[in-house]
DNA sequence: TGTACATCAGTGAACGCGCGTTCACTGATGTAC
DNA sequence: TGTACATCAGTGAACGCGCGTTCACTGATGTAC
């Protein structure tokens, strides 16, 4: 009985090391809902349940969470759409699937859907312009692989965008009900034809 | 010449009753490009070169300025939505003739366009349900009349709105260059396809 | 026309408050010998 | 195993700053007699 109980027996509340995972999901839904400018620093560490300045022995300052949260999701949902862009299967077959993942990520975490394509403005000056870490370019390259001409590009990505993105803003709102997946064939459709009409004409 | 000429020769820098009118100006500008929050009262009495104080013998408050801003600007376009809407056309026609009307609003105002619709949620627990105050609703009752069935008008309305709105934010952030009413025609398919497919089906 | 008063739109200095951030300190854990 | 030290993640009090708002005051204009 000497030895070995050390780590066992310790719930000891905090010091598990998930202090910085909670305080980005706190920061994450608080953004979404109030704005960056909107949210302090003293409302987030409320949230956790820590100390202010505990916040800054994991970040360098409030932009700069809300800067590397931005990025790094946003990267990540632009690496999904790219995934599926250079996997197998037809254009509609495509242009349903990234519908349905963005679909599933909004019912899954509206919060940060919100943060990432509803709000990503106030981030777009500092996002990069490869595909693999810029939902914009992704969703632009999806559709160039679909047959779209260049130069119907840029308007093409906007309504394809508009299309899911404003259906998730009227989710939030209420608007719409029950999960945005069961509207992901309806959506689906919709962007389908805008490619159509821009593949011809 | 004795009497009249008090009038006339007076330039007299301000006092000249537009002080109001350059508050809102300024404030709808500064609004759209920082957001609410991000724009200090002392940000817009330096824009249009009067002290705060000044402010406050027109407004309020700093909130109550962007509200009523938001408030009668967004009642205006939910107006001009209506009376088309009211007026004579097919369904095309209409539905063109609104396109119209959004791209050549954000044209002429982009900061008013920005922050009457890609900033709207901020706002949107106080605007009031009637369609003539609620572009929201003024779009509802333009598809309803052109025949979408009342269960699919809420996602319905919500692609038709991000097929104009997710372009000027695109236009705003230079992803499509000219004016956005160049790109109208295009704009009015797309959502007349929309509405053709949720008419039909 | 002159005079007295009310009103209106402005100034600029001052206010208290909440903000983001810093900092000295603490106690638990990890590491070297 | 014990001891000495380094590190890490936390606290909570304090900081200065910029914020929205207030207020006493001013001078020009409008109005009544």
């Amino acid at each position: 009985m000497k030895t070995a109980p050390r780590a066992a027996a310790r719930p000891r509340r905090g010091r598990t090391g998930d202090t910085r995972a909670r305080i980005e999901a706190a920061a994450v839904a608080l953004f979404a809902r109030k704005g960056v400018d909107g949210t302090s620093v003293r409302d987030i560490a409320e949230q956790v349940g820590v100390s202010e300045g505990a916040l800054y022995r994991h970040f360098p300052s409030k932009e700069e969470l809300a800067r590397e949260l931005f990025l790094t999701r946003y990267a990540a949902l632009a690496g999904e759409i790219c995934a599926v862009e250079a996997g197998q299967g037809s254009r509609e077959a495509k242009i349903a699937a990234v519908v349905g993942l963005a679909c599933r990520l909004f019912d899954a975490e509206p919060a940060l859907f919100a943060y990432l394509l509803i709000h990503q403005h106030a981030h777009l000056a500092h996002v990069p312009d490869e595909a693999e870490a810029n939902v914009v370019e992704a969703v632009a390259r999806l559709l160039r692989g679909a047959g779209v001409p260049a130069e119907r590009l840029g308007l093409a990505s906007a309504l394809a965008l508009g299309c899911v993105v404003q259906p998730a803003v009227f989710a939030l709102y209420g608007r719409i009900d029950g999960p945005l997946a069961a509207q992901a064939d309806a959506i689906a459709a919709a962007v389908t034809g805008i490619v159509e009409r821009a593949r011809g004409r």
